[in-house]
DNA sequence: TTGTACGCGTTATCAC
DNA sequence: GTGATAACGCGTACAA
């Protein structure tokens, strides 16, 4: 049991040439007798034959491979974004290789790098910080199709969005709805485009609405975790306000904590909303009201895209928008008098 | 900007052999002038070359590659567990590709025997629902080395454990001194070794201390996920415990949400200790008081040891047992008189 | 109906 | 110091 058999081995051994082996087992046999072709499956068996896919793969040159990069796996968007890619790439029998770069560019660089050179066929990045550099050198050097999550409408290539700019107007409407005028965001300082154009769009509305109602809006810097908004805390209460949007939903519950630490009451005292829809805002008390994004639906989609761009590389830009709603839930209610 | 360059390619523009190119990029090449040296290297930038992983697998037939197959990424502790493995990996220059089996005996397999066609030099396994005929016939026919979690301390493969016994223990120990005397496990029902484990040391420390406290156990089986934690409040509710062992945190924090829905308070009303010490349950509220396994060194320690198994074949069994803590934290307390 | 011979991109050997 | 060449295991045009 030391050793794997070798197309040639078996060839031997059922007294033909590689050619019949190969071609019979590749699906391309009907032209040799069925009594070879049996005599081939048999001996296949016998010694467990199992084509060498670093040789098949030199030859073929298409891995059916795609390379992924999440900013967090910790993060349950992004368990559940992979949830989705794996779905679809089982499906077109592709496998991804998912890494989580965790915000290091060079870290990035270097999964990268590897995923290349082991001839992944494509890349999914939902990571943020990187850089345009490693895009250009790396990526589009090397002819690999990829597909950018989080990146602007603007860019150039194939794209899996979601209206950030309808999700922020979501949010104002909301929270002006519920009688809100002072709003504070809490969001990471050095955003994606994405969550920029989340805050462009609550902004906007704000703006539009300021005519009837006179609004105030603070916004706080924090890194885009749960530490990230557990450490937001005082400033939001020092802000005054009487809600917060927590630009997502994993600084939202952690701003929970902060919040509670410091004696204050949520949505009692303030209201508070987030951004994603993942599972566990459901979980946390109270319940998290927050701006649905089809999360597992954008792994299954880019997935698609990308492997239809991978098997024709010359078709057009491709870009879905796919829809975000908001579900409200107990963390936001009308601001004390 | 049409292709990955070759070696061939980058030997061509900077004027030398592939040979030379070869040997320098691999560390070989003393015996070229630091001239021919920096000339290959400044190409190999220029070019963004990177080697062609299949052309010198199919030389060098050593992958440095480890498969590894969890249950369910989105719960925290296989996050972290993965987090570990990566970093480790790096540290080798191995490439740790993950997959989500989703307690799938059939999607494991798969994976699996993707896996290993692609050449895979080792799997660590932290799925469950492995069954011992893929075991047998994917892994040991092929002399792949693996390394199972969450198994019987009886295996005989290369293991890292926690004490569960121990955890168990430290659980009954917790809530007996609180004063409880009537307490509920909710825990699944196909239990894995690791968790039997947890509820023999559990019940047997209650038969132990059984002579000064008196004391009633009810059991509740329910998956192993949120979810199932969140349907098991009401079977709680009824068993009138004063305590409840959820047998990881993902059930406490689905506890957490089913309780509160059913209006009873934690820890006043019932107490809540879950086990495994994922980040999140600082962010509960009250926070979880807890079990707590050092999980992302669980995943280096895997990591690690399978490395090593990997080159060295005939060493002798490698067991590592890690240390667990009781975390005290805000989810239990004194039972109500 | 079957087999020969070449090429895929790389590394190792050995000659220059 | 440097380079030609064989070999890794497989798929496929082309011959027979």
């Amino acid at each position: 049991m030391a050793h794997k058999a070798t197309i040639k081995e078996l060839a031997e051994a059922a007294g033909v040439s590689v050619t019949t082996v190969s071609q019979i087992l590749n699906g391309k046999g009907d032209r040799f007798s069925s009594d070879t072709r049996k005599k081939v499956r048999d001996y296949q068996k016998k010694l467990n034959y199992v084509p060498n896919f670093n040789a098949r793969n030199l030859i073929l040159n298409n891995a059916k491979t795609i390379g992924v990069l999440v900013p967090n796996i910790g993060n349950p968007f992004f368990s559940s974004f992979i949830a989705g890619i794996q779905r679809v790439s089982r499906e077109f029998e592709y496998l991804p290789f998912n890494f989580s770069g965790s915000n290091d560019p060079e870290l990035e660089n270097y999964y990268m790098k590897r995923l290349i050179s082991r001839g992944a066929d494509g890349m999914i990045i939902a990571s943020s910080t990187i850089t345009s550099e490693t895009l250009n050198d790396t990526l589009k050097k090397n002819a690999i199709p990829y597909l950018l999550m989080d990146q602007s409408p603007l860019s150039d290539g194939d794209q899996v969005r979601t209206n950030d700019t309808l999700g922020g107007k979501l949010v104002a409407d909301h929270l002006l709805e519920l009688g809100h005028r002072n709003i504070t965001i809490v969001m990471p300082e050095n955003a994606t485009d994405n969550i920029l154009y989340r805050v462009k769009g609550f902004k906007a509305e704000i703006v539009a609405q300021d005519a009837q109602k006179v609004c105030h809006v603070t916004t706080i810097y924090r890194p885009l975790t749960k530490k990230g908004g557990f450490e937001s805390a005082q400033a939001v209460v020092d802000s005054q306000a009487t809600a917060v949007f927590a630009i997502n939903d994993e600084m939202a519950i952690g701003l929970y904590r902060g919040l509670t630490q410091l004696g204050y009451q949520i949505p009692t005292d303030v209201s508070v909303i987030g951004y994603d829809g993942i599972d566990l805002d459901e979980y946390v008390s109270p319940a998290l009201t927050t701006i649905q994004q089809p999360i597992s639906r954008m792994g299954e989609l880019a997935t698609e895209l990308l492997i239809n761009r991978i098997n024709n590389p010359r078709i057009e830009q491709q870009v879905v928008e796919l829809p975000v709603r908001l579900i409200q839930r107990s963390s936001t209610t009308a601001p004390k008098i």
